[in-house]
RNA sequence: UGACCCAUGGUGUAAUGGUAACACAGCAGAUUUUGGUUCUGUUAUUCUAGGUUCGAGUCCUGGUGGGUCAACCA
């Protein structure tokens, strides 16, 4: 007997509908082409296209392209690769654009029922008629134009006989609503812009209020899903549909995902990009679904974290930790270890034989039999991490430290036995002797030792360039600017460190797609921009895609780095 | 001082009038050739005041707190 599992409230209203005898289920994606999508567009993917595959229904991807002037194809096929990088196929490509005749057709009927009116007001007087939150608006001096007046002008805003901003239509419903939006809404601009589709066809567009609920309507969408910030816009949809009495769809809403030292909004994220305080749209520290791929994440672990953070009606700011969770999850089960050093010291081991190389086997991945060995060159000089080794170690240290031992993962115990120093006072070569008994696990007495690090022989090394990435953002909230600044001021001056680290010779071979753990540093992946791609045969650069649970940094406190 | 939405451990999400649970984070321990993984244990929760009820996190009313709405954006 299965378990049961739970719903979440969309779910639980679809499951309704079914019992209510709705027989299908039909949902939509419903991106504006002006952007690229980001995590938080990934919870309504997941959502909305979970929700049509668990109760065997449908979901469109439509293209709400509206508003000429911010859209672009550049941006419609970074959205579609997008949609399928994360594992979903559309049942049908739409775009609001396609309607716009149908749209226009409606629109002269409301217009012929006295629904809808143009008016000659400035946008400042518009504005104002408006009223504010607490007071009501006032009727437009045009809102009572007769139908063959309105059908006349709304005729000739399409001709393009009128300058942008001279005439809008508008639905005809109470200026002095309680909700702002039901006071005599737009329905159409006038733009004398390209569109991306349609180019100069059209001279006038439809608002977003006006085009979504018909959209969905002629889609038959039976589940408009989005989030909650559209809940006052509900009132409007329903009421476009009941008085064209068309197709009724609903729309349902959630609360929209937030994640602490990130920020969401695509005006935001596109001066980033603009501003170049990021490298593009796909830099790996970006929230952007491009910038996730690109950093490392892989599509399952991003749909695991979108099941994880549910869906509810609550405002709520998710753990980046949770992100790196989800990560961690899928990559400790899939990824194959190797060894590098990001900070290396040499360490010269005095009694091992000059010369001499050995092939030392080692697990490809503890937690994948299957996976198997591989052989890793080990010499009498090696690289081991600088903080693997400390001078004057804190209790419970368990590296290396001058006349202290630890053990080469996979390798031999070694011993500190001197400590070079260069002219600034740092470390600079450790000499150590090591047990020829110890290869493996055991030693030559049956001694243990607590300490295990990894390590890279020195001759054998390959040096590559990995970026180490931290937080883009300082602040757990950083749309909250700071006094007199913006949210740029809470940029996280350290969120990318380049290393050159050294690594075990296989890894040069590394090509764009290879995801591996570097044992006790984190998970790396091949960096590779599609956007901005690097010519091809170029030596790998990694990027750190999350690090490893790391509970010695905390007992150690801010001792580490 | 309008309309609407929301309020459950630190963070999220369940509990559909009947024992407040799950995940992440935290803490403690075990295992471990990754201070990883895994396993075990554990700390900690219903905004507030009334009301309805045998019984309220759940229903009702008031309050408080947070959010959304006054683009010719979506």
């Amino acid at each position: 007997m299965e378990t049961p599992e739970k719903l979440n409230f969309i779910e639980e209203i679809v499951e309704a509908s079914i019992r209510n005898g709705e027989p299908r289920v039909h949902t939509r994606f419903p991106p504006e082409p002006n952007g690229y999508l980001h995590i938080g567009h990934a919870k309504s993917i997941c959502l909305n296209f979970g929700i049509a595959k668990k109760y065997h229904g449908k979901c469109n991807l439509r293209f709400d392209d509206t508003n000429p002037v911010k859209e672009d194809t550049e941006y419609v096929d970074s959205i579609k690769a997008d949609i399928r990088w994360l594992g979903f196929e559309w049942d049908g490509e739409y775009y609001a654009s396609d309607y716009f005749e149908q749209l226009y057709g409606w629109a002269v009927e409301l217009i012929k029922k006295g629904k809808a009116y143009v008016d000659d007001q400035s946008q400042e007087e518009i504005r104002t008629g408006r009223g504010t939150v607490t007071q009501p608006g006032t009727n437009s001096p045009f809102r009572d134009r007769s139908t063959e007046e309105n059908l006349d002008l709304f005729a000739r805003m399409r001709a393009g006989e009128f300058a942008e901003g001279t005439r809008v239509l508008r639905a005809k419903i109470d200026m002095a609503h309680p909700n702002m939006l039901m006071r005599d809404p737009l329905m159409y601009r006038i733009i004398h812009a390209e569109h991306h589709r349609t180019g100069d066809k059209w001279c006038i567009y439809p608002m977003y209020d006006y085009a979504h609920g018909e959209s969905d309507s002629i889609e038959r969408i039976t589940h408009s899903i989005c989030t909650l910030e559209f809940d006052v816009h509900r009132p409007l949809y329903d009421w476009f549909i009941e008085q064209l009495g068309i197709f009724p769809s609903h729309q349902y809403e959630f609360a929209r995902l937030n994640i602490n030292y990130t920020v969401m909004s695509k005006r935001k994220l596109l001066q980033l990009v603009q501003e170049k305080h990021v490298t593009g749209w796909d830099d790996p520290r970006m929230p952007t679904i491009c910038g996730l791929r690109r950093r490392g994440y892989t599509p399952e672990a991003i749909r695991l974290f979108a099941e994880k953070v549910g869906v509810a009606k609550r405002d709520n700011v998710i753990d980046l930790g949770l992100l790196e969770w989800c990560a961690r999850e899928e990559l400790n089960r899939t990824a194959l270890r190797r060894m590098a050093v990001l900070d290396p010291i040499k360490v010269v081991i005095a009694n091992y034989p000059e010369g001499q190389t050995e092939w030392i086997e080692c697990v490809n991945n503890p937690e994948d039999a299957e996976a198997g060995t591989r052989k890793v060159p080990f010499s009498r000089e090696v690289y081991i991490e600088r903080d693997d080794f400390m001078t004057d170690p804190p209790k419970k240290y368990y590296r290396l430290s001058p006349g202290g031992e630890v053990r080469l993962r996979y390798g031999y115990i070694i011993k500190c036995d001197e400590v070079l120093y260069d002219a600034q006072g740092h470390v600079a070569e450790l000499r150590c002797s090591y047990d020829p008994l110890s290869l493996g696990g055991g030693s030559s007495d049956g001694r243990k030792v607590k300490g295990i690090i990894h390590w890279v022989s020195a001759p054998d090394a390959v040096p590559v360039q990995v970026q180490l990435f931290d937080r883009l953002f300082a602040v757990e909230s950083p749309d909250e600017a700071p006094e007199g600044g913006t949210f740029l001021d809470n940029l996280n001056p350290q969120s990318l460190r380049i290393v050159t680290a050294q690594c075990e010779p296989s890894l040069a071979e590394a090509v764009k797609g290879d995801r591996f753990q570097f044992e006790r540093l984190g998970y790396f992946c091949v960096d590779h921009s599609e956007i901005d791609p690097q010519p091809e045969g170029c030596a790998p650069v990694f990027n750190r895609i999350v690090t490893l649970k790391d509970s010695w940094a905390k007992i150690a406190g801010g001792e580490g780095k």
